[in-house]
DNA sequence: CATATGATTCCA
DNA sequence: GGAATCATATGA
């Protein structure tokens, strides 16, 4: 059995900056979601991608207020969580700060306590999955309980690419703004015919 | 109201 | 390579 981290809990200023800042910083990052009558789940961080407003195509931003990007336009460090493809839950958290409509979403981690040594949490449905962070928990603050996150250890050796999935944004699918633990076996396996390397 | 599409995953 | 499957955004 695993020792329950000790690291410190992220403050809202850690998320109250440009999301390409913040998707680095995040990744070797630990999430905590603890729910009544389960153990707390727990997983680190080796893949994220930088979602940075309503200028980036790829950004849910880019359509303005709705009832579905109101997280993502609200106070930085809360849980934005939407449904993709009818059936996969998406993990993100909000950054910079109120009408920025930045955040950073987390494609996979591996697991640490509270989720069983096979459990698989590479790419953002199973990640979302495996930690139990569905819709309900969109517009939480992650910040305090229950749905948190601890600083890293260690920085990771980061590598960089393309973000996945995104091919309709344009020259904005381009930009390297996939960041990947480099040493990692947890990471994400893109699509066949995506760009990008670990 | 009707339609198109997607920050994915699984199967053949 | 292609299906599953539906919330969301957009246009009639």
């Amino acid at each position: 059995m695993s020792v329950p981290p000790r690291e410190p809990r992220l403050p809202r200023a850690f998320f109250a900056r440009d999301a390409l800042v913040v998707a680095r910083a995040l990744v070797g990052c630990l999430v905590v979601h603890e729910s009544p009558g389960v153990a707390a789940r727990v997983a680190r961080i080796v893949e994220t991608e930088a979602y940075r407003g309503p200028r980036d195509l790829a950004c849910h931003a880019r359509v303005g207020l709705t009832r579905r990007t109101r997280t993502l336009l609200g106070e930085a460090g809360h849980a934005y969580v939407f449904v993709v493809y009818g059936m996969h839950d998406c993990f993100n958290v909000t950054c910079r700060g109120v009408g920025a409509g930045h955040a950073v979403l987390v494609r996979a981690g591996e697991p640490v306590t509270g989720l069983g040594e096979g459990v698989r949490l590479d790419g953002p449905g199973r990640f979302a999955l495996a930690m139990g962070l569905t819709r309900g928990l969109d517009g939480a603050d992650v910040t305090a309980p229950p749905v948190y996150l601890l600083s890293r250890a260690k920085r990771p050796r980061i590598s960089v690419t393309p973000r996945v999935g995104v091919a309709y944004a344009g020259e904005w699918a381009d930009r390297p703004w996939r960041f990947l633990d480099a040493r990692s076996a947890h990471v994400s396996r893109p699509p066949r015919g995506a760009l990008g390397r670990g």
